[in-house]
Parts: structure tokens; C-alpha cells; sequence
DNA sequence: TTCCGGGATC
DNA sequence: GATCCCGGAA
């Protein structure tokens, strides 16, 4: 068994891969890169950031001098921003600490931050042949399928026999095109739903197959639906302008710029928690109205809730971690994606359809 | 509208 | 164990 799954894996990739242009560069960084992207990530989705990263930083230098927000907007939109700040820092500690090269060895990049059991094998193997094994998602689902393993594969005693069987797989010549082949055999053809077993370079080498029942692989737990929580921000225009503020550097949607608001904490009307949160950063006005709607459900939670125009009134002083945004800015800015349309909408009247929150004191100075 | 899949960190 | 997003499929 150990030789047959690379013996009918790697012709098959040879044959069948998708040509996809961070398969095309041999560039270590830029492997490097197009692995931390893809995290979480499905290929078709994350290949033209790649590209738009790759042209934005071409080398490590140029990721390391730049400023994190700068990084931060070319991610905007992927998610998981964590993944650039990380990113960001491996490469300045690969031009700092080690002369400008990726580390070669699966131990060297395990050491990078960003850089976990997944991505150190990925580009430990690709970009430097070392036989070392590098299980994403659709390759979990491929093995667990050939090996009928049962179980939570992220955890506990399934998570093991994975990985042990995983790492004896790995064969000593191209492990990076043997890797590969084994993803892209689980995005293309061992589908989480319907898989392609009729045309499967595996076929018969496969215990699922043999058993008739695929589908059964790898086992799927129930997700809790995800907390709904309620928000409220504010479009707070002046001369113009919007006001923008920084998100704090950890947590949710860290560090992109975002419209004034956020959670409204119990049962806080939503135009007194923006009343509130603009208080805070100094500035004073006018509730108008609802000029739209958000709802977007994160990894654990979600936000549902409503946009508020806001006429600011007098000078404000504001601190570094809030502007008042022109056109330009709202370019150049990384943002949170879904507040973008909002402003990019402009001045956006009163929008129909969102319907009309009844809030007493909306109108009211503050 | 809901569901689902895809790694890392602390 | 809890935190961190999005888009395509259903």
C-alpha cells in the first residue's frame, strides 16, 4: 500500500492538476506566501489575492518594510486577518533573523509565526523536497476515506492514526508533488459530497470505496448555529467626510479600519450605544436615521444589526485610532469589507427596505 | 436563508 | 477549549 497511493497518485496530478500560478513560481517566499493565504481557505477564492500580493511585495524584503497596514489591505477581504499580521512578522523575522531565506526545514519554519504543522510540511516539502507530510482539509478527507478512519480528525486518537499513516505515506522522491497530488485528488475528485469515486486514480485502493459508502468519511459533527449579536454603527459624516476607526490589534477583524459602533451590550437601544460610542472618540451630533442593514456571521458568531447616519456637529479632535476618511483614504485604507459598501455608496440617503427603527430619542443633540 | 468547509494561536 | 472569516453550495 505504501508505494501504490504515490505510484497512481503522482501520475494522475501530472495529468489532472489544475494550473494554478502559485504552482508555477519555485520561490520559496513565494510558496511560503501562497500557503498562509490559502489556509482556510478554498484555492479559487484565495489565487487572486495571491497574485495581488505577489505583485504588491515581490520579495521578503519588500513584505518586511512594509507597514502592517499596508499588508493588512492586501488580505482585506480574506479573512482571518490574523493570518497577515503573522505573515507579516514571518517575514520580518526571515530577513532579520535569517539573511533573507526561508528556513529549509520543516523545524526551521515550524518556528516562524503563522507557521504551524500544515504550512511547515507544505513548503518544507514544495519548495525544498523535504519528505515530510502536509495534511490540509481535502487531504484528511482522502485518507480518511482510503482508511476508513473514524473519528474527529482534528482531535484525539482519529487525529493520530491521520497523521501517523499520513507521515508513512510521504514517498522519499517529489514528497512536494506527492503532497500536492494528494489535495488536489480531495478538492477535485474526493469531494466532501459526491465524490468522483467512478474516475478516482485510487479506486479499489480505497476501504471506502470497496465498503460502497465514501460519504461516510470523514465523520461530520453538528455545528451549534453561531450566537446572534446585536450591532449598531454609525455613517458619521462631516465636510464631505467619514469617520473611521482603527479596530483594536487583537481579535475580531483586528486592525482594519471600520465604521464607529460595534455589540450593543443588553437590552441598549442602538441609537444610545452610538450616542455612546461617539461620545467617546469626542464627537457630537445627531442621529438621523437607518441607512442600512448588517448581517454577517463570523467563525462564532453573529452580527445582525443596523447602520445609523449620523450629521456630525463642530470641530472634533480625534485620537490616532480614528479619521475622518475622504475618498482617497477609503481607497487606501485596509476596511472592514462589509462596511465598505456603505461608504463607497456614498452620502447613500435613508435606504428603502431596511425598515424603520422606532427609537424615541433618535433625533435627538448629543 | 442556512450550511459547510478550510489551519493556527494561545 | 476558545478565537479567528468568507464565499459557494444547498
Amino acid at each position: 500500500m505504501e508505494d501504490a497511493l504515490a505510484e497512481r497518485l503522482l501520475p494522475w496530478y501530472r495529468e489532472h492538476r489544475r494550473d494554478l500560478s502559485f504552482r508555477r513560481t519555485k520561490d520559496p517566499y513565494a510558496i511560503l506566501v501562497s500557503e498562509v493565504l490559502l489556509q482556510r481557505t478554498r484555492v479559487v477564492s484565495g489565487v487572486p489575492y495571491f497574485e495581488r500580493f505577489m505583485a504588491r511585495f515581490p520579495t521578503v524584503v519588500d513584505l518586511a518594510n512594509a507597514s502592517e497596514e499596508q499588508v493588512l489591505k492586501a488580505w482585506e477581504g480574506l479573512g482571518f486577518y490574523g493570518r497577515a499580521r503573522n505573515l507579516h512578522r514571518a517575514g520580518k523575522a526571515i530577513v532579520g533573523d535569517h539573511s533573507g531565506q526561508v528556513p529549509r526545514t520543516f523545524a526551521g519554519l515550524r518556528e516562524l509565526p503563522g507557521i504551524g504543522d500544515y504550512t511547515a510540511g507544505a513548503v518544507a516539502s514544495i519548495a525544498f523536497g523535504e519528505r515530510v507530510s502536509a495534511i490540509d482539509g481535502n487531504a484528511a478527507r482522502v485518507l480518511a476515506r482510503v482508511f476508513r478512519i473514524l473519528g474527529d480528525l482534528t482531535r484525539g486518537e482519529a487525529r493520530k492514526r491521520l497523521v501517523g499513516i499520513g507521515e508513512s505515506l510521504v514517498p522519499p522522491s517529489d514528497p512536494g508533488a506527492y503532497n500536492q497530488a494528494l489535495m488536489e485528488l480531495g478538492a477535485t475528485v474526493c469531494r466532501p459530497r459526491t465524490p468522483l469515486c467512478t474516475t478516482c486514480p485510487l479506486g479499489s485502493l480505497c476501504g471506502a470505496y470497496r465498503d460502497g459508502n465514501p460519504e461516510r468519511y470523514p465523520q461530520r459533527f453538528v455545528r451549534p448555529p453561531p450566537p446572534v449579536i446585536r450591532v449598531a454603527f454609525a455613517l458619521v459624516e462631516r465636510k464631505g467626510k467619514v469617520l473611521l476607526v482603527r479596530r483594536p490589534s487583537g481579535g475580531l477583524l483586528a486592525g482594519l479600519w471600520a465604521l464607529p459602533g460595534g455589540e450593543i451590550i443588553g437590552k441598549t437601544s442602538a441609537g444610545a450605544a452610538i450616542r455612546e460610542s461617539l461620545k467617546d472618540l469626542g464627537v457630537r451630533g445627531r442621529v438621523l436615521g437607518v441607512s442600512g442593514r448588517v448581517d454577517h456571521t463570523f467563525s462564532h458568531r453573529r452580527w445582525t444589526g443596523t447602520v445609523h447616519r449620523v450629521r456630525a456637529s463642530g470641530p472634533t479632535r480625534l485620537g490616532g485610532d480614528a479619521l475622518w476618511a475622504g475618498p482617497k483614504e477609503i481607497q487606501r485604507l485596509p476596511l472592514v469589507p462589509f462596511h465598505r459598501r456603505f461608504l463607497e455608496r456614498g452620502r447613500g440617503d435613508d435606504a428603502a427596505g431596511t425598515g424603520t427603527i422606532r427609537d424615541l430619542d433618535m433625533g435627538e443633540p448629543f
